[in-house]
DNA sequence: CATATACGGTACTATCGAGTTCCGGATATC
DNA sequence: GATATCCGGAACTCGATAGTACCGTATATG
């Protein structure tokens, strides 16, 4: 055996990598991406809206997919807390209190982020992964507990496809946006919540009109 | 005032240019862009698959985008025919019988044409336009063909709001493609009739448990 | 204060792809 | 059969970009 554990060589002498620009950069990474997409993107790009060197960031990262897979993986969720979720007592009131500008504007921008991917995301099966991780994933775990919630309470039968149900306002929206070119807004997405997930939800009446 | 009707500079001598590599060509483009998106593919991907010269290619467009745009636009929806659409009688029926497998592949192709876009379309709304045309409308017409007929039995109610249920499906599939990289199955399309796309319909109970 | 490394920035190399030009051969008109 | 234009194909130009090398400067250790 040769020595493996050792094998990390961490300069001991001379300035200190700074790890704060590793944010700035995936951050800059991110709104290139957000802006232009993975193949309009161009490393120069990325370096000036970090005001960074393009070596600092060849010095981090090995090459632009794997800066990009990067960015892409250490974007928080940022909604997940189960103790600031909203608790309304219904399923509605969940669901509509989800319903903030702030969000509204977050999910647009994740959208924007898989939309820059989506052709890459065939044949990379681990940016794939990351990108379901950060971007899909974190919006159906909060509608998963809405809707566990409301089998908890009775409001929904529990035979029902939650699976399927916390992932019908994340497919009307990227499909509003992405295909139909269209903005999100409050009134859309009332009525997705109202016309289509509370009924296939098998909820009576939306109480409003 | 210039002579400004023989523009179109027809030669009259020499011969003739072959229109039936114009659908060789478009095909071919098509064929590309799906497997490779519009970053990935190039021009001379397009012109060796149709078997073609890269100068044929620019004596009929005069660019990759326009032969993008012109290919995508020319995609005929090929099942439109009032005539040749299922009528069983019921909503359901009808839905379900437009799942063949043919169509399947049909809606992924394009789902994948679209996918190679996305990202394009926000800085082009000629080819936004021209997607949206080929891709999306079509299959919408022909939801709207069978809400409009299950409104006229009185299957549906008179005021549900067509416009969005029929856009339920597309958006579930796309989401289901695009985003979570799966197959669709025909029990898929069958789940989202029965447990999406007919309850915000106000359709009772889905015939089969 | 000497050494070693990180920093932002610039210049460079190598590659790739859009678009152009030219070729020999095919096919049309006159 | 002369001429003009098409065809597939190959060679070329030119701009853009990923990645590398190096600069002068800043900041850490010893």
């Amino acid at each position: 055996m040769t020595q493996i554990d050792l094998v990390e060589d961490r300069p001991k002498l001379g300035r200190k990598r700074d790890p704060s620009r590793d944010q700035d950069i995936l951050d800059a990474a991110l709104d290139v991406l957000v802006e232009s997409g993975y193949d309009g993107m161009t490393v120069d790009m990325v370096a000036a809206r970090a005001k960074a060197g393009k070596a600092t960031l060849y010095r981090r990262w090995p090459s632009k997919s794997a800066l990009v897979l990067d960015a892409v993986a250490c974007l928080k969720a940022g909604e997940l807390d189960p103790d600031t979720l909203p608790d309304t007592g219904t399923l509605r009131g969940d669901l509509v209190a989800m319903i903030r500008p702030p969000a509204i504007r977050d999910g647009e921008r994740k959208l924007r982020i898989m939309s820059g991917m989506v052709s890459l995301l065939a044949d990379n099966p681990e940016l794939a992964d990351a990108a379901h991780a950060a971007l899909v994933e974190p919006r159906a775990a909060v509608n998963r507990i809405f809707f566990e919630r409301a089998i908890a309470r009775g409001e929904v039968a529990p035979d029902i496809d939650v699976e399927k149900l916390i992932l019908i306002g994340p497919a009307l929206v990227s499909y509003n946006v992405l295909m139909l070119q269209r903005p999100v807004t409050r009134e859309f997405l009332i009525s997705n919540i109202d016309k289509v997930i509370l009924p296939a939800a098998g909820v009576r009446p939306p109480p409003t009109a």
